[in-house]
Formats: structure tokens, C-alpha cells, sequence
DNA sequence: GTCGAATCAATTTC
DNA sequence: CGAAATTGATTCGA
């Protein structure tokens, strides 16, 4: 464990951890399990399961990878060529937010049965919200402030997104929660780097990816909510002049011809408006800083903004710093005058826009990925396919299982109970208070709507396949992946899973499949396998929501995030599983797991879901918190002390798990 | 359903 | 202080 990875030893962030069951009564107990359901090794397989194995594989052979080049360049490693850099790297390393900011909220206790702690109504006259960042970490920051600016922002955007979805939709009027989060978040201090500098800015990481314009401004990466450029007047030899900072290419100008480290950047204004022409553009403000900075050689923040086709998204990634090559007028497609700025990569930074494009042609399947073992380990089982890649060692791939996508519940886990689902006709409106699904979820639709999951509760209740809502958003988890992944082999931790995708905070990854039993009547030594996921663990808190505070309406009833399993329940993914068994551990981790729960032919059955915790850049490794096992905790062990040694490299790592 | 174009009302900074 | 900069969700049209 590196650097200052031993300091897990502040008590206060761990203790008062208290089980996870509850005893509310969603599983029967009762009758003894049958033998769980289970697919031939070679088929017929019943929908939803596939055979995987590697070895028998034709596309095995053809895309075996080459022994020799089977060392990958490690981090900073030279790229072999100009158009191949290593992509083995992740873009970065991901840090979950730390305590001694006084700004995340490791205190308390991890399950709170009974919360509804009466906080006052928030009101603007008595709202006393502490953004817990000080003057000076305001202008200067740092990684871990950074990460903690950014989840508040998005957990507010998220809960803005759900209030207005719940509204009556007014024709013409455009929503934009991410204004509002981040409005809010600059007025109540919730932000960091606001002293502008040029180069590097503290907290920010090459390959880090934005998802909102205004996330950028507020860690203090380029500051205009709107504009392209970003400058700085400094004093010069004999007057002051204006430098360039950072600049946001949109994609729409930008001609790359095929090297992504190089970009022709055009100037800002002109632009037609609704009441004016376009025109040529002058030698003032940002372009006249782009100028000036080519002149004194000092190098600008590049941002490069991407529309992802698949996802209908567009991302925004920081590709580190470029210098200014060369700049001339040319004329725009308006016919007008227009500048334009030629920015050549700096050398020695790690990829992360090559990594996006690189991606790009892997989805072509030509040419195909290196490393490349299998094009879809599911065997068509999933809606997108799943790389299985492996670009460190000769391992062809892993130990044989069966892929489904599913939990198999053993006969004692059905619900003898009835469960109402909903009657609203084509979908459920978020806010219509008549719909039982969203009644059970507090009255609150669980989603926005794009899909991503609003906050953490102790069960997410989603409509079922029997509900009339057949186009209906609240059943995300229940649609399959939709993610582009890899499973991949890690350097030290046997396999991994990683997305080709930029993931949004909040979305959904994937289930965890297997075989379900109750803990109780199993044998310990049964449970305790790699590929066994665990809801008696006891779990690191975390604080995933939006705060009360920062929203500007009646948040007077904080939520319990912590999840409340009604019984031990434990998924074997050993023999059956899905993309789930390949995540591994970390104690700084980008996904967490959710309780969702659905009803299924008369069935209510418990789900779990994983979410992605924060943006995760592509081809950066998803891990979640794997808990400790109860019984392995003694009265004098650190209370998270597991059995199995961490490798997970985080500087909060607290050096076992399992 | 899908893909691009057009539309609309936003916010910070200089 | 007001103009400048362009976004992102939505609607519209082929």
C-alpha cells in the first residue's frame, strides 16, 4: 500500500458499525431449498444462460494474444507508435472523498434503522449550510477536494433532475438541473481552484471526465460556465496581457485527422445570434489570450468534449496540457473571418483523449482490440457484447462457468406474500403519487430521467415485469447492461472489470448473478469462495446523497443510504454469474451495490445492483467495497479487518477485505 | 424508434 | 453593470 496508506488507523471514520439485517419480512422463511437450477455445461441453455469458455472457442485462437508483445507498457511507458499509445494504464486512479475535509460525512453509524432525525425545514432564512471548505481550499485545492465537490454537485443535480421531473411538464420550458446544482454549489462555496492559474490545477487528473460544463468550473479546470476560453490578464513587460488557461474544444470544428494530439482550435465570436449577423472575428479576449500565449510558449488546458453515439451523450475529458503551435485567419463557413490555433500535446502525459478514440475504432471490431481473447464472453446473453481481454500474461482466460444474467433463488427465498405492482397505463409519471410503485419508493420516482439512479435507500422498488407500464422508466435495472465492458486481466489481482464507456455517477452497471441461498443454512466454508458476494458483510459508510442543506426546498427528512437486507443473503457466482464476479475489491471504490427489488411471476425477489459512485473515465478498473466478513472481527481488530490482504493500491486502503 | 437540426432560457466572468 | 460566450434538454422534421 503506498504513501500514507497506513493511516486508516483514525477510529471515529469506521466504528459503530451495526448489522445490516433488519427484520422486515420480505422473505419467507420455511422450507428446505431443492437443488438450485443449474445449466448443462454445454447447452440446451434456458434464456439467459450461455456457455462460457474460453478454450473451445474459434475466435480464441484467432485473437490469441502474441506472447512476445504480451508485456504491456506500465504508466508514462513511451506508446509504441505515434498512433498505438498504451492504453493499458487507466486514465487514472480514483480516491473517494476523505473525512478530514469535515465536508463528507464518515460520521455516524453505517445503518440507521431508525432515522427520521428532525432537522429543520430548510428555508432560505434559517439555512445554515457549511460548505466545509475553507478560504484557502477554496483557491487551492486538492484531489480529495475535488472528488467530494464533484459528487455534491451531481447529487444535487440528480435530486433537482427528480424534482422537476415530478412536475407538470410545461411545453417550452427547458429544464436545467445542472444549472441549478451548480449555481447553487458556487453560492454556498461548495468549490475549489478558484484562484486561476495556468498548467496543472491541484485535484485534477488527466482523463478525468465531466458530464456538465459546470462541473469543470466549479473544481476550477476552465471557469466560464459558457465560453471556450479561459484566460488570465498577468502583467507583462510593459502592460498587462492576457493568457490562456484552458480551453474546451466541442468536437463540432475540430478536424483531428486521425492524430489525437494534435488540435486546430478555433477562435471564439462571430457567431450568428438572434439578432445579429455573423461577422469576422476580432483579435480580442480569449482569442487575443491564445495569441499571447503562443507568443511566451505557455501551455493550455485542453478539454476535449466528445459526443458519445452510443450514449447520446456528450462527455467532456481533460487531456492534460498542449502548447500552442501556430495560429492564422481562415475563413468560416459563415464566410467570415475566423482564428485558428494549432496545439500540439505535450509530451509525457498520460492518454487519455487517445484512449477515447482508441475505443472509438475498437467498437468497429477493425482492427480488432489487442489482447483481444474473446469479442463476447457472453456469447450474445447481454444485449452489448463483453471483451474478454487479456494484455499482461499467457492466461487464456478464466475458470469455466456458466453466464447468465440472472439471480437463481433457491425455493426458500420466494415470497408467499402478494406484491402489488402498479396500474398506470404506458409509463408512470414521476410525481403522480397514485402509482403504487412509486408510492413504495417514498413518492419519489428513483430515477431521472436518463436513467440514472437519484440517491441510495434502503431498497429501490422498480416496476415489474407484470405492471401495464410497459414503457415505463422505473425498471433500469431489470433492462440488462448497457455499458460497453471488458473483463480484463489486472496485474495483480487475477480479473478485472472495466468499461470502454465514460460512466455517469449514478448509473447502472450491472447485477450481481449467481446462485442466491440463505446464509443461515449454509456452511460457512461454502461461502467464502472468490466469487461470492455477501450482504452480511459489514460495509465502509459512505454518503452518496444530496444534502439537505444545499437543495432549496423542504429537505427536512434525511434518508437512510444504508441498506436494510431483510435476511443473510449470499450469491454464489462461482459456477453461474455474469460480468459481476469479476469485480474485484477496493477500498476507494467507483461502484457501490443497491438493494432493488421487483416482482417476477407472483415472486418478490431481492436484487442487487451496482451503481457507478462517481464519473468514471474509460478503461479505469469498476471495484466496489467487498465489506469484512462478521465472524473474522475480534474485539480488539480494527472493525473492517478482513481476511483476505488488500491489493488495492488506494491510499485509504485498509489493507484486507473479504 | 432514430438521428440531426432547430429551439429556448439559462450563468459566470470580465 | 451589461455584454459575451454557448450549453443541454427538448421538440421537430425527415
Amino acid at each position: 500500500m503506498e504513501g500514507n496508506g497506513g493511516n486508516y488507523t483514525d477510529k471515529t471514520r469506521v466504528l459503530d458499525i451495526k448489522p445490516l439485517r433488519t427484520l422486515r419480512p420480505v422473505f419467507p422463511s420455511g422450507n428446505q431449498a431443492p437443488p438450485f437450477v443449474c445449466a448443462p455445461p454445454f447447452g440446451p441453455f434456458p434464456p439467459g444462460f450461455s456457455s462460457f469458455y474460453p478454450f473451445s472457442s474459434s475466435q480464441a485462437s484467432q485473437h490469441t494474444p502474441d506472447l512476445n508483445q504480451a508485456q504491456y507498457p506500465q504508466q508514462h511507458q513511451q506508446p509504441q507508435n505515434a498512433s498505438e499509445p498504451s492504453l493499458v494504464t487507466p486514465l487514472r486512479s480514483f480516491r473517494s472523498p476523505d473525512a478530514s475535509n469535515g465536508n463528507t460525512e464518515l460520521e455516524g453509524s453505517t445503518v440507521k434503522r431508525k432515522i427520521p432525525k428532525r432537522r429543520p425545514i430548510a428555508r432560505p432564512e434559517n439555512m445554515n449550510f457549511e460548505s466545509g471548505i475553507n478560504v484557502a481550499e477554496r483557491e487551492n485545492g486538492n484531489r480529495e477536494l475535488v472528488v467530494s465537490v464533484l459528487m455534491r454537485f451531481d447529487a444535487l443535480r440528480r435530486r433537482f433532475a427528480q424534482l422537476e421531473d415530478a412536475k407538470e411538464a410545461v411545453s417550452g420550458i427547458i429544464k436545467r438541473p445542472d444549472l441549478k446544482a451548480g449555481s447553487t454549489c458556487m453560492g454556498r462555496g461548495v468549490r475549489t481552484n478558484t484562484k486561476k492559474r495556468p498548467g496543472i490545477v491541484a485535484g485534477v487528473e488527466i482523463g478525468d471526465v465531466f458530464f456538465f460544463r459546470f462541473e469543470m468550473c466549479l473544481v476550477g479546470l476552465h471557469s466560464p460556465s459558457m465560453a471556450g476560453i479561459d484566460y488570465l490578464v498577468v502583467k507583462g513587460e510593459t502592460e498587462e496581457e492576457p493568457i490562456a488557461t484552458s480551453i474546451v474544444s466541442s468536437g463540432y470544428y475540430d478536424n483531428d485527422e486521425g492524430n489525437p494530439d494534435v488540435l486546430i482550435y478555433t477562435g471564439q465570436g462571430g457567431n450568428a445570434d438572434k439578432d445579429k449577423q455573423s461577422s469576422d472575428q476580432k483579435l480580442e479576449r480569449g482569442n487575443l489570450a491564445l495569441e499571447k500565449s503562443l507568443r511566451r510558449n505557455s501551455a493550455v488546458r485542453v478539454i476535449r468534449g466528445l459526443k458519445e453515439a452510443s450514449h447520446n451523450a456528450k462527455i467532456y475529458i481533460y487531456d492534460g496540457l498542449y502548447e500552442i503551435k501556430e495560429s492564422w485567419v481562415e475563413k468560416g463557413k459563415s464566410g467570415h473571418n475566423t482564428f485558428k490555433y494549432k496545439l500540439v500535446r505535450a509530451p509525457g502525459q498520460p492518454p487519455a483523449f487517445a484512449t477515447w478514440t482508441a475505443i472509438q475504432k475498437w467498437k468497429t471490431g477493425l482492427p480488432s482490440r489487442q489482447g483481444l481473447i474473446l469479442p463476447d464472453m457472453t456469447s450474445g446473453v447481454e444485449s452489448i457484447p463483453v471483451s474478454l481481454v487479456n494484455e499482461v500474461d499467457t492466461d487464456n482466460g478464466p475458470a469455466y462457468f456458466t453466464y447468465s444474467t440472472t439471480v437463481k433463488y433457491s425455493e426458500s427465498f420466494k415470497l408467499t406474500q402478494p406484491s402489488f405492482g402498479c396500474d398506470c397505463a404506458n409509463s408512470c409519471k414521476p410525481g403522480n403519487l397514485d402509482c403504487h410503485c412509486i408510492r413504495k419508493n417514498g413518492g419519489d420516482f428513483p430515477f431521472t430521467g436518463n436513467g440514472v439512479l437519484v440517491s441510495r435507500k434502503p431498497m429501490i422498488y422498480e416496476c415489474s415485469p407484470s405492471c401495464p407500464c410497459s414503457t415505463c422508466k422505473n425498471k433500469v435495472t431489470q433492462m440488462g447492461v448497457k455499458v460497453r465492458l471488458e473483463v480484463f486481466k489486472t496485474a495483480n489481482r487475477g480479473w478485472g472489470l472495466r468499461s470502454w464507456d465514460a460512466i455517469r455517477a449514478g448509473s447502472f452497471i450491472c447485477i450481481y448473478a449467481g446462485e442466491a441461498t440463505d446464509k443461515s443454512k449454509v456452511q460457512q466454508t461454502m461461502a467464502d469462495d472468490d466469487y461470492t458476494f455477501d450482504t452480511t458483510h459489514v460495509y465502509n459508510p459512505f454518503k452518496w446523497n444530496y444534502e439537505p442543506g444545499l437543495a432549496d426546498e423542504d429537505a427536512s427528512e434525511e434518508m437512510s443510504e444504508e441498506s436494510e437486507i431483510p435476511l443473510p443473503l449470499i450469491i454464489s457466482a462461482k459456477n453461474v454469474g455474469n460480468i459481476a464476479r469479476f469485480m474485484n475489491h477496493s477500498c476507494s471504490p467507483n461502484v457501490f451495490w443497491q438493494p432493488v427489488t421487483y416482482e417476477n411471476n407472483s415472486q418478490l425477489f431481492v436484487h442487487v445492483a451496482f451503481f457507478a459512485i462517481a464519473h468514471i473515465p474509460p478503461m479505469t478498473e469498476l471495484t466496489y467495497d467487498y465489506g469484512v466478513s462478521r465472524p473474522s472481527r475480534t474485539e480488539n481488530d480494527n472493525p473492517l479487518y478482513g481476511k483476505k490482504k488488500c491489493f488495492c493500491g488506494s491510499a485509504y486502503c485498509r489493507g484486507s477485505f473479504g
